[in-house]
DNA sequence: TTGACAAATGACACTGTGTCACATATAATG
DNA sequence: CATTATATGTGACACAGTGTCATTTGTCAA
């Protein structure tokens, strides 16, 4: 929630604010990112600066705001589109994420954004969530064909989203450091294959 | 790995400046911690300080590697009793960092250690392996019993291991948040049991 | 034209950093 | 023991970045 002097001001100036900071956010990791450095990439006076923003905080979340924005609405179409499927939805989460984040001009941005969420941020859409609520996926409890699912109530569901959620963004994530789509994506779907049918063998599964 | 002369100091002395350290690591982020206040606080001069510690994520190391020490012994020995069972392994290594890490009177120092781990380090191990090479389960493929997993080569078996890492981890560090020992331990044990025997129901496993 | 309000500015005081020339302690040598 | 060498301790220093605020500049309504 950047300031009202910032939401009065010109496209343009808001663009160049909005630029020099993508910069810098994409050069260090949050708390070495130096206002200093925007204010004087995008010429304009500190005290400006803090009459746009609270602190450097608050125009990140502004910038992952704008970015994700889009991403919600595919996904939501996303969702509708798999019937209730609660894995081809995290499938397609995955996809759409990876798409949206790494594949994109702005892939040093969100690598530093996404390496330095704190893993006690749990769920994959602490940042999101901020901007739509309806991403939460365990809130789609209703909509999910649980019929051949090992789900017996609400909070077991919970417990599968946030297993599911973990793991998908720790493959999203993988796809920073290592540049390798198709492989990484394999290993994500191994991953939701043991996920959905278990580690142990079907044999001794009583 | 501090330098030589602080190791060389008396045991008092080194102990005034690790507490020191500690007080301020339990207090804020890593990225917070002033060294000032550590230095003021055991009454050392601001110099010395770089005397003893290339910077203070060094000295961070240092603590974390003093008390990691006995709970990689713990665990070693633990790890032989279960018998190359890698879920009982992995319960194991859970309780014991809940033991060592949440339930000690340092548990604010881990918390702040815990809560800022990167989300980009994957393992759950990555600072106990600094210590000591041998914590990393997947090195122990030869060890674990695979007869009854869904495992057919070595990396499989490492992606299981990854799978296991992130949700025990994530398990142990929701103890900082939420006191609530009993439940907390249930709800892990609920995601294992996913993790063995899946999330789609029996029947339907093909 | 004036006055009132909003926005922009950069100097300022402050906090903390890492370094370095010098002071002090400890050990080694003849 | 005095002397030299070496290691350790010290805090002043230059630097870098922060957030604030009194002042200037711009805008628009009366």
């Amino acid at each position: 929630m950047p300031k009202e002097t910032f939401l009065k001001l010109s496209n343009e100036k808001q663009q160049k604010v909005i630029n020099s900071a993508k910069k810098e956010f994409a050069r260090v990791p949050i708390q070495e990112v130096s206002i200093k450095n925007i204010v004087e990439d995008a010429g304009i006076a500190r005290g400006s600066f803090y009459q746009y923003f609270e602190s450097k905080e608050d125009l990140l979340i502004y910038i992952i705001k704008e970015n994700v924005e889009e991403l919600n609405n595919k996904l939501r179409e996303e969702i509708q589109k798999k019937n209730g499927n609660l894995f081809e939805i995290y499938i397609s989460i995955y996809d759409n994420m990876v798409e949206n984040f790494v594949e994109k001009d702005e892939t040093k941005l969100f690598k530093q954004i996404f390496e330095n969420i704190k893993s006690s941020d749990e769920s994959i859409f602490k940042i999101l969530k901020e901007n739509d609520k309806r991403m939460e996926i365990a809130d789609y409890y209703e909509s999910i064909d649980k019929k051949n699912l090992r789900i017996k109530n609400e909070s077991e569901f919970k417990i599968v989203c946030r297993i599911l959620d973990v793991i998908t963004r720790n493959a999203v994530i993988r796809n920073f450091k290592k540049d390798a789509k198709e492989e990484n994506r394999k290993e994500f779907l191994k991953k939701i294959d043991y996920l959905k049918y278990g580690i142990v063998k079907e044999e001794e599964n009583v």
